[in-house]
DNA sequence: GTTAGCACTCATTACACCCGAGTGCTAACT
DNA sequence: AGTTAGCACTCGGGTGTAATGAGTGCTAAC
């Protein structure tokens, strides 16, 4: 049904929207691309895409622009994987630079390059480690009536929690009741622990029982912290250089929408979960999200070994050059993983 | 020189303008205010307020508008402060929900709360700590080579270090060495500590000095982390709504200066050290920013006992509704102020 | 000192108009 | 049968002109 020249055709229309945002009509495809055809074979062909659902016509004088259906085509079927030049790989070197210690530092500098470099908004989650198991727990003494809680989790995070009680032994104490906590936590996730255990420690204890209850509490409220996850943004402005967001409307839906935490949570979220470690696409009203209705979103996930522990999207307009964000994306993407590997290894963990 | 009576007009003119974006010209005063004067005088009288700079008019045949002068003028003697009103105290108390136990999400909370209120942007840094002293610093075991530093500064902020080394002591050792560490960096600062004591201990524990050293460079190191603070800003749209920033280039830059967290610090900065504890406000140009010069801030300091930890401003255009968004910002801080001190009351110090 | 009156300015809006890019259709051409 | 030239038609965007109206400054009278 569709054939070859249809293809062609079709693709020239794209990209040339994608650098335009103009309507393009046929001559202007017969005078830029030398397929050797008049306009008039083209726009009978045209008239076949718009049938097929692939082009549509903002008004009866103007030319084509791809549709949401099309645009699936491209990126499905005729998108060419890009290589990346010369110095977007400098500056890729640059603008990631492999000595922070902390992994937020590490995503908000990935957000930025990766906006900086494909001119779009960038969205990345901060890793998330509430599946993870714990490994270590200590108390340390803060003052006459306060401890801290440290965990260490099995991916070498730690988290703080900070506990009040009235009897608090002292540090030899203190250090003892932490190895009979680490013993019975050792390798429970943090959501469930062992209640039965944890019983017999409070009993064994009875004069620290608020202490060993409120370190119990804590861990529990720590997963629930984890859960909220952080979310660095970055190039939101790029979007206000797109014709396609003059007006100042539509502006305010996306910011909106880019504002709210759990929106970008969620969007981030969405997609075939099977396909987690390939680079995926959200093109227009495919997100289901009214506010970006008038948006395409790039995203990837990012991983420790096996395991994807982030995400990481690009936002821009639907007539956004995906194949340069993907190609972008993708090297990030690799970079990143072997980044946070390397810190792993390096520091035997991260710091929250 | 400046008699009540233009007092008055430049107050209508103001307030009006504040109001409906639109120059204010002299009929318009004469309907809505009711001076008992004529248009004729109230143009004589803006005349005169022409020449003092405290108006001005956008081209011949429009109304007045406030001159950055005149908005001075208005915000050191004219603005009345305004009490908020049921509604605006009810939204606060539940915007701000007293049990979180992350200084973290209590920021991110208030800049919320605050945009909302205001309809403006606005801008929180985080509590910085980095002149606090040490208290206590515990070392951890994380596996096999590697352990966790926890400092404990004197503020009851915590904060992690990841450390690796190829001899690590076991548990008991560790215990032994924290207790050494903590005696000789209590009360130094986090900056300087005591290079002769280190040596020493260094020396004593000959056999983890690897580790030893480690330690110390990773409070360095956190030192350094501090001082770049972390930023939350919310309300960012809000600025697309007014007339004032319909062109988008305009927008733009004020957007390129909210992203940039450095250009951010710098503004919340600003100011006179002295009066820290009294809200400020840079009107205009007066921030000295380029790409904020349409705008104004309201920004005030936030404190745990006297001293400040941290800022948080207001970011709208210059013809923002100061009165309103110093009242509501004062209000805010107060509350802050004792959510702060009733924070490191109940749990005896907040989480990094 | 205040005000009514008046001529003048100038941004904004409306309207009519044209232009050009683009289309669909038909008939002729290969 | 597929391709192309020709043509009438559509419609958004720009341009020129006129009308509108809010506002001013100045002058003369109150």
């Amino acid at each position: 049904m569709i054939n070859d020249r249809k293809f062609k055709i079709l693709e020239a229309i794209i990209n040339d929207y994608i650098a335009t945002a103009e309507p393009v009509g046929s001559r202007t495809i017969a005078r830029k691309y030398n397929f050797g055809i008049s306009p008039a074979t083209i726009r009978n062909e045209m008239s076949d895409l718009e049938d097929m659902g692939l082009i549509e016509q903002p008004h009866t004088s103007a030319g084509r622009i791809p549709s949401q259906k099309g645009y699936r085509m491209y990126v499905d079927n005729m998108m060419r994987s890009r290589e990346l030049t010369r110095d977007e790989i400098e500056f890729l070197k640059n603008a990631i630079s492999l000595n922070v210690n902390r992994l937020e530092y590490l995503m908000q500098q990935t957000a930025k390059a990766l906006s900086m470099l494909t001119n779009y908004t960038t969205v990345v989650t901060e890793p998330e480690s509430f599946k993870m198991k714990i490994k270590h727990i200590q108390l340390v003494p803060v003052d006459n009536n306060t401890v801290a809680a440290v965990i260490v989790t099995d991916d070498n995070a730690i988290k703080n929690h900070i506990i009040k009680a009235k009897d608090i032994p002292n540090a030899e104490g203190l250090f003892i009741i932490s190895n009979e906590l680490s013993e019975i936590l050792k390798d429970s996730s943090l959501v469930d622990v062992d209640s039965e255990a944890t019983n017999k420690l409070i009993e064994k204890h009875s004069k620290y029982q608020e202490l060993i209850a409120k370190v119990f509490k804590a861990i529990v409220t720590t997963v629930r912290q984890e859960r909220d996850v952080q979310l660095y943004t970055s190039g939101v402005r790029n979007l206000l250089g797109f014709p396609e967001f003059s007006d100042v409307e539509k502006v305010k839906n996306v910011f909106q929408a880019i504002e709210e935490k759990d929106m970008l949570i969620t969007l981030l979220g969405k997609g075939d979960e099977n396909a987690a470690d390939k680079i995926q696409i959200l093109i227009g009203g495919e997100n289901n999200m009214e506010q970006l209705k008038d948006c395409s979103i790039v995203k990837a996930n990012y991983r420790v070994g096996r395991n994807s522990i982030g995400r990481i999207g690009v936002i821009g307009p639907t007539r956004m050059n995906y194949s340069q964000t993907v190609s972008i994306l993708d090297e990030i993407v690799k970079k990143l993983d072997v980044i946070i590997d390397s810190m792993l290894e390096d520091n035997g963990g991260y710091n929250e």
